[in-house]
DNA sequence: CCCTCGATTGACT
DNA sequence: GTCAATCGAGGGC
């Protein structure tokens, strides 16, 4: 049994988001729920950058009830329905400086059981190697926790027990269009080589430019 | 009001 | 490998 560290706001804060998602990486996502703490440890993250950011949310300033926690406090909670799915952002820069890093990977380390149960059918990494599927395993299915902030709420960042990613690999942000201006630029980070890093090859660029396993 | 499309996933050829 | 589900946000009219 061991305490969590939450994150401060000043994790978030006075660095680039850049920065930010990268050394999340190696930090533990925890979520105390009524089924117990459960959560992992961040093996990939992508950063969004804001207003000149052609994939993100606040793209070209736009401000929506939407989009609107990402300008409030670094540390904000920032959950959205993609598709059915629940995905998990948090805010990295001071107010109406829309920024945030969205997780999208986390090897289990609490709860491992429950989590199981929360995805059945789901062996292996399958169980949290994605953004919608690392929620569904935390069995968080809706936006109730947007806008608190993670150094408060049951949903956390935990700074104990860190690990140190023995080596990060860069890449291009999944999903976002190639074609507009932000969709090269390598906002993804992950552990190199962990099992639980989300997403399989889809172009044969990406093993030859960024060096997949 | 209507249409398009997505920071995804899972099912299927 | 390909492709559709699914639903709300956002933008056009």
């Amino acid at each position: 049994m061991t305490s969590i560290q939450s994150a401060p706001m000043a994790f978030f804060t006075n660095r680039p988001t850049t920065e930010i998602a990268r050394d999340l990486l190696g930090t533990h996502l925890l979520y105390t729920s009524h089924q117990g703490t459960l959560g992992g440890l961040i093996v990939e993250t992508e950063a969004y950058v804001g207003a000149q950011d052609t994939a993100a949310h606040a793209y070209n300033g736009r401000r929506t009830p939407f989009s609107e926690p990402l300008y409030h406090e670094p540390g904000t909670i920032y959950i959205y329905q993609l598709r059915g799915f629940f995905l998990f952002d948090i805010v990295t820069q001071a107010v109406d400086q829309p920024q945030g890093v969205l997780i999208r990977a986390i090897e289990p380390t609490h709860g491992l059981a429950q989590m199981q149960r929360n995805r059945p059918n789901k062996p292996g990494v399958n169980l949290t190697n994605g953004p919608g599927k690392l929620m569904g395993a935390l069995g968080i299915h809706d936006k109730q926790l947007t806008f608190k902030n993670v150094a408060t709420a049951p949903l956390t960042i935990d700074l104990a027990n860190r690990q140190h990613p023995r080596h990060i690999t860069t890449a291009p942000r999944i999903g976002v269009n190639t074609e507009a201006a932000s969709g090269q630029l390598p906002y993804r980070y992950f552990i190199t080589g962990n099992p639980y890093v989300s997403g399989t090859l889809k172009k044969d660029w990406d093993r030859e430019q960024h060096g997949w396993l």
